[in-house]
DNA sequence: AACATGACAAGTT
DNA sequence: AAACTTGCCATGT
């Protein structure tokens, strides 16, 4: 990530965590705001997000709540974000992800 | 310029 | 344990 915090480069941060999140992983807006340096910032994260989906190199549908639950799901538009998870291999169960635990991806632990 | 809102989360009561 | 309150940062009105 950029040596940069600025507050603009809040978005650009965003975009490149969840750019960096692989295939098959989500992770939780909490966990990108901590690492953003700003462990409740999490709003932030999900607007962040919301401009995220304007930009088609932005797998926002990989970053849930901390409960694994789909809440933006509703700002999909085209592709529903259940079907977008599921192409990536998460299988989604009752807005929530299965096993969300374990594709639970830490980019504060498997990235640094 | 001030106040309200939003894909959240953690701490308190 | 469930509900309520506070913190966070950018945007929109």
């Amino acid at each position: 990530m950029p040596p940069k915090f600025d507050k603009t480069s809040f978005f650009a941060d965003v975009h490149d965590v969840v750019r960096l999140i692989p295939k098959g992983r989500v992770t939780t807006y909490g966990a990108i705001a901590a690492f953003l340096g700003s462990k409740r910032g999490a709003r932030m994260v999900g607007w962040a997000m919301n401009a995220a989906v304007f930009h088609d190199d932005v797998p926002a549908q990989r970053v849930v709540n901390r409960k694994g639950l789909l809440t933006g799901k509703h700002h999909f538009t085209e592709t529903s974000m259940e079907d977008l998870l599921k192409a990536d291999g998460v299988a989604i169960k009752d807005d929530q992800v299965v096993n969300f635990k374990e594709v639970f991806w830490n980019p504060l632990t498997e990235l640094e």
